[in-house]
RNA sequence: GCGCCCGUAGCUCAGCUGGAUAGAGCAUUCGCUUCCUAAGCGAGAGGUCGCAGGUUCGAAUCCUGCCGGGCGUACCA
């Protein structure tokens, strides 16, 4: 594909003088598979769109031999000879196979990425899923193009409501399952506990107590439920993690970073920064605008949430010296992170820039914002099961034969669910439907993997093909060449954008023409040469599909 | 109140750093299976791109104001 746009603008720079010119996509195939809009000669060559475009024409087919310029109005579309196209785009990914698309142009350098970062003895609910799969495609990106990454769970294992947690573990830890069922367990606690210290200030003090005792570090009996209760939750975690394929470098809660919160308020105060307001110790963003100032020290002298991600952010650029660390967090946490960067800035901190909250959009329900504590969640495990479960149904009723069904309706449930949450802009915010969700027609992930499913069945059926490919039979499929061609350009972009949906719409709309040219052109049992062009299409379009699934974190089966 | 984010077809969304008649999916109407998986394909209908100004040869795209929704707004995370 580069191969011809350079050829494209290689002629246009000899004959215009403008360098690297500006190239488009056509809005309609047939008008051509580049275009280049000529209002920007207007000026200097004192002449109408048309009338350039015109002039042009010749001149430019005279420098090119694979590619035939073709003015249209204003623009000179430009249409790469067919069969030449098929050839090198197909060459091209069937050399590289898994590896189409991605590059080294990362060159080792280092990306941070921190996501997922539930919290402890909490369930982990259909909100959580955003920034785990988003995070960990971002993550997938980026391997993709040479960067070395580190994916960070920051777990959220501390704070004052695991003095709570604790306090009510002691209280009325006989009355639940911890051991078999902790989450849940864990949650009924916490609830009780809230509700029941309303009317008994006993309980406040209590948990309050156990959290100056876990603060303290000293490793006594505090400590100990809470390591339990940190490891019970990790384990559910992992389970939620294993199905969803997800994996990190380094799992680092926020009790981590606790040795080095006075370090990290020492560096602050250091750089001159920092003043005392209200008897709390404060960073004051006033000259950034409208912000309240980032508070690193309480009144009573403990930290705060700020307090500790500065630790965090401080302790990573001290190990990882990154090129970019991203921070996978609902849109929800805006402020925080924009406090979190003018302190860096404030300090001068050359780096801040490199700090990014990759923000997304608030998972809601119809009745509101999702909340733990107010019973206000669904639950991923449960949305999980039940796409698991409507695709055995649809798996029994259109392949009832199909072999180890139980398995690929977990590929295909949770890539419906992972799919979902992909697809559209980050940003946007999300009203949370489970008929959505377990949609598997139209821009749906099932889509997408029942095409590609459709296509690693055709070449199964068709074995070798050892005739030598006509590529003329691929004038049809031009559309689809033209897309596939583009994905090394579709990885660059969302990794460089953190922005995971750009890829699904790519091999959404691939699909979609796929299954078009599919219902249209027949693979097997034609003439060799027409047979051989085809059948390399469908091995070329299974694995741009496959390979972008993967970067998803979407299973691609090759039945279903 | 103030700040940030979002506002494109009945619903969910694309529309790349402004460019050629605004595109998909769902839902809806109609059609397609002696042939590579109908979780599919084709066709019809459906739009004052929230509103009003501005910049520009050209604005869904950039700027300003307003309206609607979401999130947040100093000792929670």
């Amino acid at each position: 594909m580069q191969t011809f746009l350079e050829e494209i603008r290689a002629a246009i720079e000899a004959e215009t003088g403008i360098q690297s010119p500006k190239l488009e996509t056509p809005r309609d195939l047939a008008m051509g598979d580049v275009a280049f809009p000529c209002f920007v000669l207007a000026k200097e060559r004192k002449a109408a769109p048309p009338k350039i475009a015109a002039d042009l024409e010749a001149a430019l087919n005279a420098r090119m031999e694979r590619v035939t310029a073709k003015a249209t109005g204003p623009y000179l579309n430009f249409t790469i000879e067919r069969s030449s196209f098929a050839e090198t785009v197909l060459s091209e990914i069937a050399e590289h196979g898994m590896c189409y698309g991605t590059s080294a142009e990362g060159n080792g350098q280092k990306i941070v990425i921190d996501f997922s970062s539930p919290n402890i003895a909490k369930p982990m609910s259909v909100g959580h899923l955003r920034s785990t799969v988003i995070g960990a495609a971002i993550q997938r990106l980026h391997d993709a193009l040479g960067y070395e990454t580190v994916g960070i769970n920051h777990i959220g294992d501390w704070g004052s409501q695991f003095g709570k947690l604790v306090a009510a573990v002691n209280r009325y830890g006989d009355t639940v399952d911890l051991e078999g069922d902790p989450i849940p367990a864990l949650l009924a606690l916490y609830v009780r506990y809230h509700e029941e210290e309303e009317g008994d200030p006993a309980l406040v003090e209590e948990a309050r107590e156990a959290f100056r005792e876990l603060e303290s570090g000293v490793d006594g009996p505090v400590r100990q439920t809470w390591k339990k209760l940190t490891k019970l939750s990790l384990e559910e975690f992992g389970k939620i993690y294993t199905r969803l394929g997800v994996s990190f470098d380094l799992i680092r809660g926020e009790a981590f970073y606790e040795p080095h919160l006075d370090e990290t308020v020492d560096r602050v105060v250091a750089s001159g920064v920092t003043e005392e307001s209200e008897g709390a110790l404060v960073v004051d963003l006033s000259s950034f605008g409208k912000i309240p100032p980032c508070l690193l020290r309480k009144t009573d002298g403990t930290t705060l949430y700020a307090t500790r991600d500065l630790a965090a952010v401080f302790h990573r650029w001290d190990e990882f010296q990154f090129t970019r660390a991203l921070y996978v967090v609902g849109g929800d946490q805006r402020l925080h992170f924009r406090q979190l960067k003018h302190v860096l800035e404030r300090m001068e901190l050359d780096w801040e820039p490199r700090v990014e909250h990759v923000d997304f959009g608030m998972m809601r329900l119809p009745e509101g914002k999702m909340s733990t504590r107010k019973g206000r969640v669904v639950f991923l495990d449960d949305v999980l099961d039940a796409a698991a479960a409507e695709a055995a149904k649809v798996i029994a009723e259109k392949n009832p034969d199909l072999a180890d069904q139980a398995a690929i309706a977990e590929t295909v449930g949770v890539g419906a669910v992972v799919f979902n949450d992909l697809k559209r802009e980050r940003v946007k915010d999300i009203d949370f439907r489970l008929e959505e969700v377990l949609s598997f027609e139209g821009d749906t992930g099932p889509y997408v993997q029942y095409t590609h499913a459709r296509l690693a069945s055709i070449e199964r059926k068709a074995g070798d093909v050892d005739a030598a490919p006509d590529w003329s039979v691929l004038e049809s499929a031009a559309g689809i060449l033209g897309q596939m061609g583009r994905f090394p350009d579709v990885l660059r972009s969302a990794a460089r954008n953190a922005e995971p949906s750009e890829l699904t719409t790519f091999v959404l709309s691939l699909a979609r023409e796929v299954n078009s040219w599919a219902a249209k052109e027949r693979v097997l049992g034609q003439e060799p040469a027409v047979t051989a062009a085809r059948l390399a299409l469908v091995r070329g379009a299974r694995q741009v599909i496959g390979n972008s699934l993967a970067l998803l974190g979407v299973g691609a089966p090759a039945e279903m």
